[in-house]
DNA sequence: AATGGGACCTGCGCGC
DNA sequence: TGCGCGCAGGTCCCAT
């Protein structure tokens, strides 16, 4: 799914388009990715309200409709939205009273949508760990050091740090110039640190440049982001490190690819 | 506790 | 051109 930046991307475009706008009505094209009420009762509840404030916690949205009405949805891996007409690939379309639509758009149908009185009391939202930008340095480092994990899994363990997925776990550990594989409790006070402040780099840069559209990802104007192309390692397997040549290589890491520079990257 | 595998899904690009 | 395969930004569940 997008991670943090790409969904913080979608947040802020879409306070500027639907705050404040009254939804009159919702097409389920797709039931699958409705997790909850029943369908009826999704459509029912959501018809009629307006969004009243637009959240994001790590990696979902939240819709504000009332105290006690939230729309929460998890894009997962192949989730996004497109804002403006009616779109013949969309799971769910939204309709709002100034004619405008809003469209959930899922290839992989992995995603999930959900009406709740509360979103605090979900599981994935109840059990996230601190975002990076909420973490002092000395928190990370107890979180890095109290484990053995191998660090590139760490950085993706949502529990520990949330918002952080498979791209800029890479990416943030290529500018650290630390191996994936290493064991997060083998890294020196120094590590740490580089590694702390090049995770909230990478995550501020890809903030800047909306994102990036490396699978289907794109913002809710259909448009890709510009952080694609400044990646240095994701997708990069074969070709030559921008430092040093050295080819970069592919290996799997907790059940995902992970590219790497075994030159750079100690 | 940590790790590995599979499941959930569709669609794309690649090699033959 | 057409087909099969591997792989895809997330998370959960199970076995070891």
């Amino acid at each position: 799914m997008p991670e943090l930046p790409e969904v913080e991307t979608i947040r802020r475009d879409l306070e500027k388009k639907i705050l404040n706008k009254k939804i009159v009505e919702v097409k389920v094209i797709k039931k699958k990715v409705i997790k909850e009420p029943d369908l009826s009762e999704f459509k029912k509840g959501l018809e009629g309200e307006k969004v009243k404030e637009i959240l994001r916690k790590a990696k979902v949205l939240i819709f504000k409709l009332r105290d006690d009405k939230f729309l929460i949805v998890h894009l997962r891996i192949s989730g996004w939205l497109l804002y403006g007409e009616e779109d013949p690939k969309a799971r769910v379309v939204f309709k709002f009273s100034d004619g405008k639509f809003l469209n959930y758009m899922d290839p992989r149908l992995l995603g999930e949508l959900r009406l709740r009185k509360d979103f605090k009391d979900l599981k994935f939202i109840k059990e996230l760990g601190p975002e990076p930008f909420e973490l002092k340095e000395e928190d990370f480092k107890k979180i890095v050091s109290s484990k053995k994990t191998k660090i590139k899994v760490l950085l993706m363990d949502q529990a520990l740090i949330s918002g952080i997925g498979n791209v800029y776990a890479q990416e943030a550990l290529f500018r650290a110039k630390i191996s994936p594989l290493r064991e997060s409790n083998s890294l020196s006070s120094e590590e740490i640190s580089f590694l702390f402040k090049s995770i909230l780099e990478i995550l501020k840069e890809a903030i800047k440049y909306r994102g990036s559209s490396v699978d289907t990802y794109r913002d809710i104007g259909g448009r890709e982001g510009g952080m694609g192309q400044r990646l240095k390692v994701y997708g990069r397997q074969g070709e030559p490190c921008f430092v040093c040549k050295t080819p970069i290589r592919k290996i799997t890491l907790g059940g995902r690819g992970t590219c790497f520079c075994p030159k750079c990257q100690k």
